[in-house]
RNA sequence: GGAGAGAUGGCUGAGUGGCCGAAAGCGCCCGCCUGCUAAGUGGGUAUACGGCUUUAAACCGUAUCGAGGGUUCGAAUCCCUCUCUCUCCGCCA
């Protein structure tokens, strides 16, 4: 009697456990498998029955629309059906009720890793799949950025705690421009690469943030207003991949590609005092992200493309970097397989994670309802894929440690000169 | 925020309580016909879930006429709530 998403192929649940078992077990989510597998028998039990009443129902309902309505049979009929019509709406009203259980339960199972993802623990067990540049040729001046002595003038976060709160930072002047310059130069290169530019809500109802898998796995790391029911995007990924939900797509459309600035926030619960200082975490941060639409034989390979196309973002700032290639323990809930990409920033001499590229297989699509019509003219779930191109604030403080000069002034990549306006970031004045 | 109008299949658009999953037209697909094209002509043309089946197809059943709830033996059709769209007014970047 509802309509629900097709949260999971349920066929393929059922026939597979053991497979969607061994896999989830080797994520780091909890979740009652067998729950689910019971409130789905019993469902389909309820659903069956409630059914096959219905059916009797609308055979009666048939008849009687034959007979004259003021026959002694007529009235006889509709005192007859009396009972089977409270029968009807209570197995109905029962089956509702396990779906929505059955629903919740469902919704609640992570994506199965695939099979390339390696086993691990924890973040150490990450497989450093890819390196570029040289982390020991930074600048001889490399300061971490927050030390940097007019930094604060330029990101001023004293002053953004204090129209807002901690983690809000006020960029100023040239920093602004920079900012600005970051955004143009990645939405350029990136439409450059196929992906059309978006510019999308930066709030999103509860239907779109379960779809890419923020709810219920997140609920509490995003801004709600709950007066209307709305989620702060935490990434464009949201908004953006939702474009298409409840969609059929045509197979010669696919692979569409995507590509959007918005500003992010994040209430980052649980993580303070962790890697806070200066632009390492804040609350609200800019972001250029691409989201691709995919057809399932093609996933892995575009994931490969996709990571490709961001570390040659990273190249051109001239950031030396690193790819780990996630274990499956570190891989978020919706993810199949997932890369993070990490900048070295020489004054923290630390990595700083920029750009994280994943393949959701069908995890999101399903939840979405995004499909496309294939060769055969039926309609089957796209798979999705994203990846940050990039993250603003750990840019920065990467292009701020590594390229600060004697003179306090940075010197900024060939690329971004053109979109900056200048080839160097200058001291303030005073 | 106030007043009014509306929401039906890929599209247009009928349908105001009883075989209505839904007329008709358009589009699309398959065939026929036709020097070619156009026209004509016959048929077909949703999705999901459940059942059956080794799988799939076929088949059977159920649901879906913006969403949710109610009335009724029976709802696209009646009632309530909500959402959205359009028009007018107000407010406002």
């Amino acid at each position: 009697m509802h309509r629900w998403p097709l949260m999971l192929d349920l066929k393929f649940f059922r026939e597979n456990q053991d497979l969607v078992r061994a896999g989830i077990a080797r994520k780091k989510f909890d979740c009652d498998i067998d729950a689910v597998i019971e409130l789905d028998e019993q469902r389909r039990r309820i659903i069956r029955e409630a059914e096959e009443k219905r059916a009797a129902q609308k055979a009666a309902n048939a008849e009687m629309a034959k007979l004259d309505k003021g026959s002694g049979a007529f009235q006889n009929k509709v005192a007859e059906m009396r009972g089977l019509a409270q029968e009807v709406k209570s197995l109905q009203s029962k089956q509702a009720e396990v779906e929505t259980e059955w629903e919740a339960a469902f919704m609640s199972i992570p994506n199965v890793p695939d099979p390339s993802v390696p086993d691990g623990q924890s973040e150490d067990d990450n497989v450093t799949f890819h390196t570029w540049g040289d982390p020991q040729s930074v600048s001889g001046e490399a300061l971490p950025h927050y030390d940097i002595s007019w930094f604060s003038h330029y990101v001023d976060l004293e002053r953004g705690t204090k129209i807002t709160g901690a983690g809000f930072p006020v960029f100023r002047g040239q920093m602004a421009r920079l900012v600005r310059g970051l955004l143009e130069f990645f939405l350029e290169r990136n439409a450059a690469a196929g992906f059309e530019e978006m510019h999308p809500p930066l709030m999103v109802n509860a239907a779109s943030a379960t779809a890419t898998g923020q709810l219920p796995d997140k609920e509490g790391q995003m801004y709600f207003a709950p007066e209307d029911g709305f989620y702060l995007i935490p990434t464009a990924e949201v908004p953006v991949t939702n474009f298409y939900r409840d969609e059929i797509l045509e197979a010669g459309q696919l692979p569409l590609r995507a590509c959007a600035y918005t500003p992010c926030f994040r209430r980052e619960a649980g993580s303070y005092g962790k890697d806070v200082r200066g632009l390492n975490r804040v609350h609200q941060f800019d972001k250029v992200e691409l989201v691709e639409w995919v057809h399932p034989e093609e996933s892995m390979i575009e994931l490969e493309r996709l990571r490709e196309h961001v570390q040659g973002l990273v190249e051109a700032l001239k950031l030396p970097y690193r790819t780990l290639l996630m274990c499956s323990r570190d891989i978020g809930f919706p993810h199949a397989k997932q890369y993070d990409v990490e900048v070295w920033a020489g004054g923290q001499q630390r990595w700083l994670e920029v750009s994280s590229c994943s393949c959701f297989t069908d995890f999101q699509a399903r939840r979405a309802n995004i499909r496309f019509r294939d060769e055969s003219g039926k309609p089957r779930v796209v798979h999705t894929l994203n990846a940050s191109g990039l993250a603003i604030p750990r840019v920065l403080a990467a292009i701020l440690e590594n390229n600060l000069q004697a003179d306090g002034s940075v010197l900024l990549p060939d690329a971004l000169v053109p979109h900056f306006g200048g080839d160097r970031l200058t001291p303030p004045r005073s």
